[in-house]
Formats: structure tokens, C-alpha cells, sequence
RNA sequence: GGGUGCAUAGCUCAGCUGGUUAGAGCACUUCGUUUACACCGAAGGGGUCCGGGGUUCGAAUCCCUGUGCACCCACCA
């Protein structure tokens, strides 16, 4: 073994010798029968980049969780898979041909273009999974998963047709976001605001009209069909439900006056035009009311054919053209500049259109008889009631149903060519919808291809094998734990949760783990452009993957977004150093024990023995529990702490002078079982020091989590007094430090024990040789007639340290300690002499009081009682 | 406009249901070649727990309020 742990010369062995097991694949691990099935898919990543830290910290959560289970017993799957992300992805190629070669799709064609986006898209889920399975993740690559691939489709397929036989997949027109530079529809998550200054008209339709209304866009109001007003406001209260019949700019229009509580009575005159057809809210009211709805503007954004002579018009020269002639009328009441924001494409930054248009929906709010009559949107709000799904934390509970509890019909159809094209034909006014084309002439099939998120939305069971009946899908689904950031609640998780309950009337995970977002040490996203990324690859290869992930897990809480810097993964870094180091001291100073068949006989066990059992057995407990309530950054801790500063700090350095029959089977056990505590949180070095402690014949991966022993709860004694001598070292050594106690190894040290002698008398040995520099050491029942210099009082134990101290420097430090006792015992004296808090308190906290009252007392007594 | 979260040591954060002298890692200061480890060991300094009210015997923790920051949703007719 290496003085210092190189990770370079490890992990990519261990990573093919842990796959080429098998034991990544549940089905090949010898289980029993009874064992559960624990089950995570990985979220699967877009095919559009290569991976960056935020995925690499999934990786360490989601690998944590399986090789945890894997441990327990568990029949443990973790699904490996990408998504085809239509758009994104579509994007990517479009941009990257244009600039190669200067062409557009509509160049290249459909059946082109989309072999040019399979080819990138195959290619960068080469990379993609090259650099997961550099990150050690233990993912099933047999059950490798694409959300495009033959087995998805045909999925997909069969889910489109089976929602449309159930009417709950329906095609409709409705109001959507049109680019008409792209010619495309854009979802809501793909429009972009941009803050702008604009006219505010206020003006009057014609002279007959009542009131005025006030718009920025006037060349809209040319398909006008309602006046919208808030119920409450008493100017208009009277032409509530009244119709009127006017004459605007030369085109008649049939006005309904209606109420909506939406309406901001303060805004401009409080009354609004309302445009069904060129507004989503209006195109809401307009349902609501029954309104009939006319198109004005065309997929170019010009004026349609019919308006006279603004047909033809651009939407600005209409604009302008309305204006001029309502001026000209006398009209307009008011102009005024105000600021708002403009809609524009994500891509193209072109100002963006509501238009009506054919699409695809899911009907959320329809009842299906076989879900107990209740609609998609009451099944996946109903979860949470029931506790059938929880959150992780729980406060996202409450962003997933306000957000249910608003959801509309899902717009699923989209006009791009990458994706998963819409199994629906048309012929005349004829619709089909199949798995397969219809054999007769005539049919064309829809050119529009799925939302993204409707093929990921079946994520959970696409993957296992449906619509066959497959034996995945009984054992497999649902799945335990679902791990995903928090900004995809919405897009993903409520998606997951419809779609699986459509297709297997049950949930796809029982939780819902949220991470946060990885930001640079400023706390800034990661980006590309901006060039304050960290590349888990990079960082591979400087730190190691166990660093990285130790940096990721430790020192972050779910839900919250992790600052991460090189400084932190060093200092990981040095801590996989510091476990190899333990373990090659024990390897090599410390002969192998069969734990099998040495049994540890805790007879013969020493103080230390004792307690560093017992507080191991602890922690298997601690860490236990952490890690069945997502705490993985406390368990972490907890290791991390016992690992150097108990076990390295302490026992090892006992062990190194205090020979007994039971230490070598010891060092053994708790190495073997905490490397197995360590394996979820650092699997490579784990598995690079249990090969080299069993030589190459175990495997740690598919090794057995420890038991808590029987035994080590009965040790308290042990423990008290175990930490008694701590305090004695560590006040020795403080008090050596502050004076300069040199030579160090010249200090005589006389020690009275009071009540706890007898156990300080047992373990003069630790006292002497752990680097307190003590050469001769007097310990005493009763040291009344002593008169030396005394250091340190620890509970009733008195240190006289005899020495070259530096008394000043002494005489100080004790009056500042005084001080500090002082007003502890005040404050604990006014404390305890309040009645209410006597009467109050639970008695076990007054107790405790009292016992820190009296201890400090005795203590301050001690001090004060010196004399220089 | 509506919502959520955060504010604790120089930095990054823990602190679960109110009760230790408020913790950890990093950084900093001093000292140090003892059978693994300088990617190390020993010791130390450093905090009005954002401000202001309240509830309580008792508040970093619960409630109200103010300030600053971050994010999500809606959208401005």
C-alpha cells in the first residue's frame, strides 16, 4: 500500500470489477425470498451536454441510497436511462447546423434533419455514460433506458392510445404561445418576459358606447367580444349582462358586458376588452362565458383576411392604423407610457402571439370510473393526503398541490420534429388514432411530436417493462425513493404521478428526495457561458471520485442549495487519506483475524476496548437512523468524527502501548464493519482497503451491514470513566501547552482521585503514554497535604502538574477561568431560586441544574483555594 | 402581485419536538520528526445566533413585525 492514497490507480479497476460481477443487476445477488426490492430511477439526464456537478451530486445521493440498501440486504435496483429532451435537443442541432453549414431544418427536411439529432443525441449519451460510470455509480446498465428508444415508443404509443380510448387524451383549440418566427408553439416554461415601455390606449370603441376601456394593443380589439369588469365595481354594476351592438373603426362587433373577479378594478378604467382569441385569460373567460371567439391575427402575426382594409397589415401597421383613425374620431381619452412586460420566444427573443391553434390535451378533470370516478388531478392531489407519497423535505408538499390544485388541461402536442411523433391520423374531418397507421388511402399522419414530459412521466414503469406484463413490473414498481431537484416538482413529479396512476392505478414512489442546485463558492448557477462550472470529470481526476462525493453529501441538507469549491473537496481529499492511512496502519502493524471465527470475548476487554465497542455499536445505531431520514450529511459527520477523532486519535494510539488478547480481533472488527459504514458515502476507497484486508477474496459491495451488538449498551461505566481520563490528557496537555513546558517529557504529575480513583489507578498507563509528556506520574486517594502547582480540575479530579511553568501566564488563564465559573454559578443560582422554574421545569432539567451547580462550585472552590 | 426558503465564528454550514458554558469543517495563531498519515499530531483565539416587539420559569429554536438576499408561480390587459 501507497503512502498516500492515489485514487488514479483504483477506481477504474474496481469499477470494472464490481460490474463485471453482475451485482449491479439485483436479480444476480443470492437473496432469500423475503427480501423487499428497494428501487430508484435515475433521473434521466438530457442528451442535449455532458454532465456537470449537479448531476455528479445526484450520482452521490442516489448511489448512497442504493449501496446502503444493498448492504441491508435489500433487493436493490438503480436504473440507469437518458431523455431525448425534444426541445432542448432540437435546438441544440438546429443552432450547431446553422453555424457548421449555414442550413436550416426545413433545408434538410424531416427524415434528415432527425437522423442528424439522433446521431448527436447517441453521441453525447456515449459520453454521458462513460463519465456516470466514472463516478462509480452502481446502475444496472443492463436495464439501460432511452426516453426515444424502440421499447419507449412503443410505450408511449400505447399510453397515447389508451388515454384516447378512456377520453381522457382529447384534440382541441385553445389559446396557445406562438413564436411566428419559428413557427412554432411554445410551452409556458418557454416564453421568456422582457420589461418594456409601452402606450397604454384608453379610448372608447364608438361614440354610442357607455364606457372606455383601456389596451396596449389595440389591433387586437378588432375580435373583441366582451367587456370584462370586476363584479364588485359599482361604476359598471348596471351593465352587467347587458349586449351592445358597435361600429369599431369600420368593424362591427357584438360587445356582452361581463363580470370576472380577476379584473383589477384600479388598473387603467377598470374595464377590459376581451380578446378570446388573442389572450389566454380572455380565452379563459370566453370559455367560462360561453363567448364566441374571432382570430385577427395570422401564424405571420398579420391581420387576417375580413377586417376591411387592415387585412394584410403587420401588427404594428395596425396598430398604428387604429390609433390614427380613433384620434381622427375623437375617440381616444388618453395615451399614457407604462411599463410591462413583453412575451418573447426563449430562442428568438421575437415578440410572441396567443393564437388559437389545434392541439392534444390531457383532460385532468375528467372522472374516470376505474380510478373510483375521481380525475387524474384529484388521484395526484389525494397522495399526499393519504400519505401515499411524502416529500422530502415537506415543505414541498405545498408547492406540488397549489400547484395541482391550478393545473389545467396539459397541452402534450408540440410542433417540432424531434420527439415522439403523435400516433393520430387524419382524413377529411376523419381522426384516427392507433398503434399503427390505418391500411386505407388517404390518411396523413400528425406532424406534431409529444410534450417531453410525457414520455419521462412514465419513467417509473417504461423502464420496467410496460404495457407487457413483465416480472419487473411486479417486482419493482413502485419505487422507494424518487430523487430530483426541487425545480422540477411541477414539470416531472406531479407528471409521474397522473401518468402512473392512468396506466397501474397505483403511485411510482412511495418519496420524493429534493435536492438543491450545486452553485459556484459565490453562489452563482453553474453555467457554461459564464465559465464557473466544475467538470465532475476534472475533479475525478485531481481528487478522486470518493472526495467529490464526500464534498457533495457532507455539509448540505435536502432542499437546499450546496456552495461548492476545491477548497472543500481538498479537504475531503485529505480525509480519504487519512482512512487509508488508519487501515495501512492496521494492515500492517495488526495480523488478520477470521472474523467468522474469532469471536470477540468482551471478558477480556480493557476501559478502552470497552468504550470504543460501545461507541461504535452507536453509531452503526446513529448512522442508521440518519440515513432511513435522509440525514446524509449528519451521518457523514458522525463518521467522520468517530473515524479520526475517536477511533485514530484515541484508540489507535492506546492501542499502539496497551497490548491485550482482544485488540488485534478488535482493530479488526471495527475496521471491516466501518469501512462498511463508509461504503455508500466513498465506495471506491472503501472497496481498494477491504481488498487489500481480505485479499482479494471478499467484496465489499455486496458485504453484509453490521449488526448492532447485544453487548454494547451494558458498557456506561466504561464509557464515563473512559471519558474521565480524556479530560485528564486533554487538560494535561492544555495546560503543558500554554506554558511551554520544556523539555516536554520532564513533568512530574501528582493526581487525586476523589470518587473516581480506583478507575484512574487502572489506567495510569493511558495517562502516561498518550502524549502528555508525563515521566512520572503519583496518583492518590487523598492529596490534603500537598502543596504544588496545580494545573487542572477535572469533575471532583485534581492534575498537579510539578514542572518550569510559566506562573504569570498561569495566574491569568485562572482568573479567566474563575470568571467564566462565576457567572455560570450565578446564573445557575438565580435560576434555580426561581419558584416557577422549580415548580415548572421538568424535574429531570432541574436536576441537572443542580448536578451543574454543585460541579461547578466544587470546581471554582478548587481554583480559588490556590495559592502562587 | 402571490408564495416559499434563507440570515448562527473570517468562509461553508449543523443545531430534529423550546432546557449543554451555541457546535463542526475550512481558514487563522502557537508548538511538534513518538510503531500509519505533514493530504499529519497537540493546543489555542474567534459568536449581541440580522434589527425590534411578544409568548414562556426559560427562545438561536415558537408567534408578530421590519430589513437584506435567493428562488418559485402568476402575469400586467
Amino acid at each position: 500500500m501507497d503512502k498516500a492514497y492515489n485514487p488514479q490507480k483504483y477506481e477504474n479497476d474496481i469499477y470494472d470489477y464490481w460490474q463485471e460481477s453482475g451485482f449491479f443487476n439485483p436479480d444476480n445477488l443470492d437473496l432469500p425470498k423475503s427480501a423487499k426490492n428497494y428501487t430508484i430511477v435515475l433521473p434521466p439526464p438530457n442528451v442535449t451536454d455532458k454532465l456537470h456537478m449537479g448531476h455528479a451530486s445526484i450520482i452521490a445521493i442516489e448511489d448512497l441510497l442504493i449501496r446502503y440498501h444493498r448492504l441491508k440486504g435489500y433487493k436493490a435496483l438503480w436504473l440507469p436511462g437518458t431523455d431525448h429532451a425534444a426541445i432542448a435537443t432540437q435546438n441544440v442541432v438546429e443552432k450547431r447546423i446553422y453555424k457548421e453549414r449555414g442550413e436550416t431544418r426545413h433545408d434538410l427536411g424531416r427524415e434528415k434533419f432527425l437522423q442528424e439529432v439522433n446521431n448527436f443525441a447517441l453521441s453525447t449519451q456515449k459520453t454521458i455514460i462513460s463519465q456516470i460510470k466514472k463516478m462509480g455509480a452502481s446502475l444496472d446498465w443492463s436495464r439501460l433506458a432511452f426516453t426515444l428508444d424502440d421499447t419507449r415508443q412503443k410505450a408511449v404509443k400505447e399510453m397515447f392510445v389508451r388515454m384516447y380510448n378512456e377520453g381522457v387524451l382529447y384534440r382541441g383549440e385553445r389559446v396557445v404561445n406562438w413564436c411566428p418566427r419559428c413557427h412554432s408553439t411554445l410551452a409556458d416554461d418557454e416564453v421568456e418576459y422582457k420589461g418594456q415601455k409601452a402606450n397604454l390606449y384608453t379610448f372608447k370603441y364608438s361614440k354610442d358606447f357607455p364606457f372606455a376601456i383601456s389596451t396596449t394593443r389595440p389591433e387586437t380589439k378588432l375580435g373583441d367580444t366582451a367587456i370584462a369588469v370586476n363584479p364588485s365595481d359599482k361604476r359598471y354594476k348596471d351593465y352587467i349582462g347587458k349586449t351592445y351592438k358597435v361600429n369599431f373603426v369600420g368593424i362591427d362587433l357584438n360587445i356582452k358586458v361581463i363580470a370576472d373577479k380577476n379584473v383589477d378594478m384600479n388598473f387603467g378604467t377598470g374595464a377590459l376588452g376581451v380578446t378570446p382569441a388573442h389572450s389566454l385569460i380572455d380565452w379563459q373567460m370566453a370559455q367560462k362565458e360561453g363567448l364566441e371567439m374571432i382570430k385577427v391575427i395570422d401564424e405571420d402575426a398579420k391581420i387576417k383576411d375580413g377586417f376591411k382594409n387592415f387585412s394584410g397589415l403587420n401588427v404594428y401597421e395596425a396598430r398604428k392604423k387604429i390609433i390614427d383613425k380613433l384620434t381622427d374620431e375623437g375617440l381616444i381619452l388618453e395615451t399614457e407610457d407604462i411599463n410591462n412586460n413583453l412575451s418573447i420566444c426563449y430562442r428568438c427573443d421575437s415578440p410572441i402571439e396567443p393564437l388559437p391553434s389545434k392541439q392534444w390535451f390531457i383532460n385532468v378533470d375528467k372522472k374516470i370510473p376505474r380510478l373510483d370516478n375521481q380525475s387524474l388531478k384529484e388521484k395526484a392531489l389525494a397522495v399526499i393526503k393519504t400519505k401515499e407519497i411524502n416529500f422530502v423535505p415537506e415543505r414541498f408538499e405545498k408547492r406540488y398541490k397549489d400547484w395541482m390544485e391550478n393545473l389545467h388541461d396539459w397541452c402534450v402536442s408540440r410542433q417540432i420534429w424531434y420527439g415522439h411523433r403523435i400516433p393520430a391520423w387524419y382524413r377529411d374531418d376523419e381522426v384516427y388514432v392507433g398503434r399503427e397507421a390505418p391500411k386505407e388511402d388517404g390518411w396523413k399522419q400528425d406532424e406534431d411530436t409529444l410534450d417531453t414530459w410525457f414520455s419521462s412521466g412514465m419513467w417509473t414503469f417504461s423502464t420496467l417493462g410496460w404495457p407487457e406484463k413483465a416480472n419487473d413490473l411486479d417486482l419493482y414498481h413502485p419505487t422507494q425513493v424518487l430523487e430530483t431537484g426541487y425545480e422540477i416538482i411541477t414539470l416531472w413529479v406531479s407528471r409521474m404521478i397522473m401518468m402512473s396512476y392512468f396506466a397501474l392505478e397505483e403511485v411510482p414512489f412511495e418519496n420524493v428526495y429534493l435536492h438543491g442546485m450545486v452553485l459556484d463558492k459565490k453562489g452563482k448557477k453553474m453555467s457554461k457561458s459564464k465559465g464557473n462550472g466544475i467538470d465532475p470529470v476534472d475533479i475525478k481526476e485531481k481528487y478522486g471520485s470518493d472526495s467529490a462525493r464526500l464534498s457533495l453529501l457532507i455539509g448540505n441538507t435536502a432542499g437546499n442549495d450546496l456552495k461548492l469549491d476545491e477548497e472543500k473537496i481538498a479537504s475531503f481529499r485529505n480525509f480519504v487519506n487519512k482512512i487509508w492511512n488508519i487501515s495501512r496502519y492496521i494492515i500492517s502493524f495488526v495480523d488478520r483475524v477470521d472474523l467468522e471465527k474469532e469471536k470477540l470475548n468482551k471478558k477480556d476487554f480493557t476501559i478502552s476496548d470497552k468504550w470504543i465497542f460501545s461507541i461504535f455499536n452507536e453509531l452503526i445505531k446513529e448512522v442508521e437512523l440518519d440515513l432511513s431520514n435522509y440525514r446524509f450529511s449528519q451521518a457523514g459527520e458522525k463518521l467522520r468524527n468517530f473515524t479520526w477523532n475517536d477511533f485514530a486519535d484515541w484508540y489507535l494510539e492506546i492501542s499502539k502501548f496497551e497490548k491485550n488478547s482482544q485488540k488485534q480481533i478488535l482493530l479488526n472488527y471495527i475496521l471491516d464493519n466501518l469501512l462498511k459504514l463508509w461504503h455508500p458515502f466513498m465506495p471506491f476507497v472503501s472497496e481498494a482497503i477491504y481488498q487489500e484486508l481480505h485479499k482479494n477474496k471478499k467484496m465489499l459491495m455486496i458485504a453484509k451491514w453490521p449488526e448492532v451488538d447485544v453487548d454494547a449498551g451494558n458498557f456506561k461505566k466504561e464509557i464515563e470513566s473512559m471519558n474521565l481520563i480524556k479530560d485528564i490528557i486533554i487538560k494535561i496537555r492544555e495546560a503543558r501547552s500554554i506554558n511551554k513546558v520544556e523539555p516536554a517529557n520532564k513533568i512530574k504529575a501528582l493526581i487525586y482521585g476523589h470518587k473516581h480513583f480506583e478507575q484512574i489507578k487502572e489506567q495510569e498507563h493511558l495517562i502516561k503514554n498518550l502524549k502528555t509528556g508525563i515521566s512520572d506520574l503519583d496518583i492518590q486517594e487523598n492529596g490534603e497535604d500537598i502543596k504544588g502547582e496545580i494545573k487542572a480540575t477535572v469533575g471532583e479530579v485534581e492534575i498537579f502538574l510539578i514542572g518550569a511553568i510559566d506562573k504569570e501566564k498561569e495566574k491569568n488563564r485562572r482568573e479567566k477561568e474563575i470568571k467564566n465559573l462565576e457567572k455560570q454559578v450565578e446564573f445557575l443560582n438565580k435560576q434555580l431560586q426561581n419558584k416557577e422554574f422549580v415548580d415548572k421545569a421538568p424535574e429531570e432539567v432541574v436536576k441537572k441544574q443542580k448536578d451543574k451547580l454543585n460541579q461547578f462550585k466544587v470546581e471554582l472552590e478548587k481554583l480559588k483555594d490556590i495559592d502562587f
